[in-house]
DNA sequence: AAGAACTAGTTGACAAATCAACTTCCTGCT
DNA sequence: AGCAGGAAGTTGATTTGTCAACTAGTTCTT
């Protein structure tokens, strides 16, 4: 048993300041949008998947793998989106398994309302602040560690061993 | 109404790499947790706060603002740890309507167990690929960020008009 | 010293996320 | 063809977090 390697200062002020960063950022944008459109950010990400898409429709998999979730909770979140008629469900004709999620013109309509508030937002609270030069170090330190997370980590939910 | 200025493929790097880093950091961060030492994250926060006061005591409210928690949250998630033996409520004697969150021998226990493995866990998944300038670089940015949040924001639940 | 206004904390109802089955359909093997 | 095993989604129960209302004690004001 080797003894543990503590946190130097500088480590530690770079761990929370991550975790503070991240909750406060994400506190502060949600709040945003809420506000400007009536939308909560995992709306927000399962709209922005869709409209990018060419037919503005994703197989549920695909979706949810795009947007690192598992499939139960995308499932959840997109009865109740498709209650509130921001999407809607379609079969897959190739595959008798597969839904489609695709985007209604109410939830094209909403994200095209909200992107502007949403960039807007992300400037304000992250880009802004910043220098150009601490911008790609963000980015730079963020490809590095998810490189690295995305190969260690398994998908939520698919234990499923008997 | 101004043409909106969209993100820079540097930009959106910087915003979805962030978005992505902090979601997958904590996964794994909470499942080393989990499997290690049987604590949740938030169960973490509380006790490692604890632990660094001089009394292994605080005040709910100090607690709460200082892992940026309503007191709703915190009062359910101090609950729940009762339950398992890892802190004790106590009144305060000095403010009739105060309590301390008060870390049980059993919960001192758990986070000497823990941390090591959290220290550890934090060096693999984040430290450890980044340079020493990226260390520094992303506490800078969090620093930043952070204040100028902290600024901005109001704490969660406090709102209370009439 | 009395009451208004504020602060500390809790509670219960609701919303959202996770976990563990479960159904249905597809694919590959013999 | 027929069946084992895997993949796609859904569902319901449980846990966790949020929101709004509430109790009780403190402080401020006159």
């Amino acid at each position: 048993m080797e003894a543990t390697r503590w946190l130097t200062d500088e480590e530690m002020l770079a761990w929370r300041g991550h975790l503070r960063m991240s909750w406060l950022l994400d506190a502060a944008i949600a709040r945003d949008l809420a506000r400007d459109s009536g939308l909560s950010h995992p709306d927000y990400y399962v709209l922005v998947s869709l409209s990018e898409t060419p037919a503005q429709r994703m197989r549920m998999s695909d979706l949810a793998t795009g947007i690192l979730w598992s499939k139960s909770r995308l499932s959840h979140q997109i009865r109740r989106m498709e209650a509130r008629g921001l999407v809607r469900r379609e079969e897959c004709s190739s595959d008798g398994r597969g839904t489609f999620a695709v985007l209604t013109p109410m939830g094209l309509e909403a994200i095209q309302v909200a992107a502007p508030h949403h960039v807007e937002s992300i400037r304000r609270h992250l880009l802004d602040p910043l220098t150009p030069e601490q911008v790609t170090a963000l980015a730079d330190i963020a490809g590095v560690v998810t490189d690295r997370l995305a190969a260690t980590l398994q998908p939520p939910q698919e234990v499923d061993e008997g």
